[in-house]
DNA sequence: CAATTGTCTATACATGTGTATAATAAGCCC
DNA sequence: GGGCTTATTATACACATGTATAGACAATTG
């Protein structure tokens, strides 16, 4: 094993380093990850501050993004995308549509807990940024929004509780719920359980709400 | 009339101008909101920026504010007053339910249109900035949810339909119309319109969601 | 092993920032 | 008007940022 093998992948204090061998995107949306908190969000994220938090020269962040922005939607995806996953496998081990949303919000809550700065860029800063940035999150919300709406119908016409504008009862649930989640962000856990109680009441509000004016409008149709 | 009268309050290019007689917290405020659009935040703007639109030297900024922070809740403030009475007075012009909800929301966009830039420090930026400036805006929330609750309480009774947990349901309406509004700045009319009819929509299926949960607690308990 | 290519780094520059200091003009009271 | 306080400005400094350029190393070819 010779010492060029030793040093590949972390360059500390002790070798005269002067050289990383090998950076990927992961790298460096990783180091910026761990820049966001409470106080930084990630259109504030200078490149140079990613780059020396991944170890490299401000330069060779542009092998790899092209903007400090493109890094931006990178995490943005990712966020969605992980969160998107997590959600789905809760949502398929549960069953009946109160225990559904229950395990879905838990779900959420968790993923909260642990990856909280990458789903800080997707629930802190919806309309802030530039444009592409903006819409990636838009983007991803109305993933959302339209997943919802497909179990939302499924769900309903299992459970012969039919829906009135379950659109609409999809995207105000996705709204909320990332709403408040950005709200539970900062607090501690058990505000955050607090949080997610009055996420699912409300969730069974819409829901109920939405039954509520269907049934009204078919009888007044009969 | 002196020279000096007539170059008090505007410093053209023509006069030799180096001097301002009297600068405000207005002028300031009213600098940075010019600033504003859907590619600033308000949280993005530099002191010298503001200065440089306000037509004043960088340093004269501190003799009216000790931070750019300060200058942000001070809009916030703003922000979230000016948009309390004009729902407020839209709401007193109403008499029943549906009608105030309509009313509401109606005073809510047509503010939103008059001073989009104002009330874009609001609905865009709830949770990126100092813990000052968090702290403000989630205030103006509360303030806006502890008003719409007690009407609630005051309508529900008034109407004889009681409702379960109206202080849940004045939060979700809150964040509700703030997340939407949010989403609506950039828009045009026609989308802000639709906007807004969705808003109505998903309000009501709160409030009756919430009718429809308390009607079902009252029968099992009895 | 030697040459080449691609990647990372060092240095540098112009620009923008927050703020300290000292000077200057306005407003005001006598 | 003369002197005082206060508000505004000009100048300056140290620092951070994005990026251009060129050089140095690693890996990959032949």
């Amino acid at each position: 094993m010779t010492t060029a093998v030793m040093n590949a992948g972390f360059a500390t204090e002790a070798n005269p380093p002067h050289r990383k061998p090998h950076i990927d995107r992961e790298d460096i949306m990783a180091a910026a990850i761990t820049l966001i908190g409470p106080h930084r969000s990630v259109s504030t994220l200078s490149l140079r501050e990613v780059a020396r938090a991944a170890g490299i020269a401000p330069n060779s962040f542009y092998r790899h993004f092209r903007d400090i922005d493109e890094l931006a939607v990178a995490l943005i995806d990712r966020a969605g995308g992980t969160l998107r996953t997590v959600i789905r496998e809760a949502r398929n081990r549960a069953t009946n549509a109160p225990s559904i949303i229950r395990s879905s919000i838990d779900a959420f809550m968790e993923q909260l807990e642990a990856e909280e700065q990458l789903l800080h860029v997707l629930l802190c800063e919806g309309s802030v940024g530039s444009d592409a940035y903006k819409q990636a999150v838009d983007q991803v919300l109305t993933h959302f929004e339209s997943e919802l709406h497909e179990d939302l119908i499924r769900l309903s016409t299992e459970a012969e509780a039919p829906l009135h504008r379950a659109d609409l009862v999809a995207k105000a649930i996705t709204r909320l719920v990332f709403a408040m989640g950005g709200t539970a962000l900062d607090k501690g856990p058990e505000e955050k359980e607090a949080i997610a109680e009055q996420m699912m009441v409300m969730v069974l509000f819409l829901m109920e709400g939405s039954e509520a004016v269907c049934k009204q409008q078919t009888s007044s149709n009969s």
